[in-house]
DNA sequence: ACACGACCCTGTTCGC
DNA sequence: TGCGAACAGGGTCGTG
């Protein structure tokens, strides 16, 4: 599920109970999600003060006293919950472990941290936080859509001579970080670009279009809490709204929201996942 | 170098 | 109601 704006919400929701404290016990309730879990997790995670989260495209970043950093991917399916913790109004109990509660986490003071991934495709791993930037998931990822090296020449000299269609190369992370089928289907709705054009082939105005697309729409997933498909939600068990504000992504049959467009939105099928956009708007 | 399909795994939804 | 197929926000790997 998780694209940017969702592990930015989590990062956010898990901030305020994590920062500055300290893991009391840390318990993997299994060997591994889609790769090993770090040798020794528990006892390296135990005793260490949370220094700061951190958000690399769709990674979280646990700063540890310990000079490492937890490394956490949600996959596909990768939740991140809260409980033994009064969050707002609510108060969450301390969770007893559920089916697919893989790693727990409990800080000195009685708050819970359970990793939860059904299907698997999750990752963690510890790593010296000095050489992050060479560990092998983080080092070839390409520029954060917020950050200074993401700009309309950076991206269209990146897709300059590509013969994929531009759908594809969003959605590769070396070039630029974050990025999922959702927000790629609706910055290319943003930006007027049909996502089997390839991106090579793309005039270099429209291309640079995509910049203030990206942006845009990640910036409004943020804001409103990330989108709760199926049964997602935040850390603290909100739930997002930004899926009421998909202009495409699965709203196939549906009239195209550009104004004054007569358009139908479209699903098709592109490298096997689904792809929405308007025939119409979209070129 | 690049593009594509297969694969990883479980749960939910849909069509018959 | 039951059952298999299709599908789901992720990334990696091998192949051509």
């Amino acid at each position: 599920m998780p694209e940017l704006p969702e592990v930015e919400t989590v990062r956010r929701g898990l901030e305020p109970v994590l920062a500055g404290r300290t893991i009391a016990a840390a318990v993997a309730r299994r060997p591994d999600l889609r790769r090993p879990l770090p040798e020794r997790l528990a006892e390296r995670l135990a005793g260490a003060r949370v220094i700061g989260l951190r958000r690399r495209s769709k990674y979280l970043l646990a700063d540890l006293s310990t000079d490492e950093t937890l490394i956490v991917h949600l996959g596909m399916s990768g939740r991140i919950l809260i409980s033994g913790a009064v969050l707002g109004r609510h108060v969450h109990p301390q969770a007893a472990p559920q089916t697919h509660d893989h790693v727990v986490i409990d800080m000195e003071g009685g708050v819970r941290i359970t990793f939860n991934d059904p299907r698997r495709f999750g990752t963690m791993d510890l790593w010296p936080t000095a050489a992050l930037g060479r560990h092998p998931l983080l080092a070839g990822i390409g520029p954060e859509p917020f950050g200074n090296d993401f700009h309309e020449d950076y991206l269209v000299a990146r897709l300059r001579g590509r013969r994929t269609p531009v759908k594809a190369a969003l959605l590769d992370q070396r070039v630029v970080a974050g990025l999922g089928n959702i927000y790629v289907a609706e910055a290319l709705h943003r930006a007027g670009i049909a996502p089997w054009r390839l991106a090579g082939r793309i005039a270099a105005p429209r291309v640079a279009a995509l910049v203030p697309a990206i942006r845009a729409v990640l910036a409004e997933a943020i804001a409103a809490g990330g989108s709760s498909l199926r049964d997602y939600r935040q850390a603290d068990g909100e739930l997002g709204y930004f899926q009421h504000a998909f202009r495409v992504y699965g709203r196939a049959g549906a009239p195209c929201p550009t104004a004054g467009c007569t358009g139908t939105v479209r699903r098709t099928v592109q490298a096997g996942r689904s792809s929405f956009h308007c025939p119409v708007c979209q070129r």
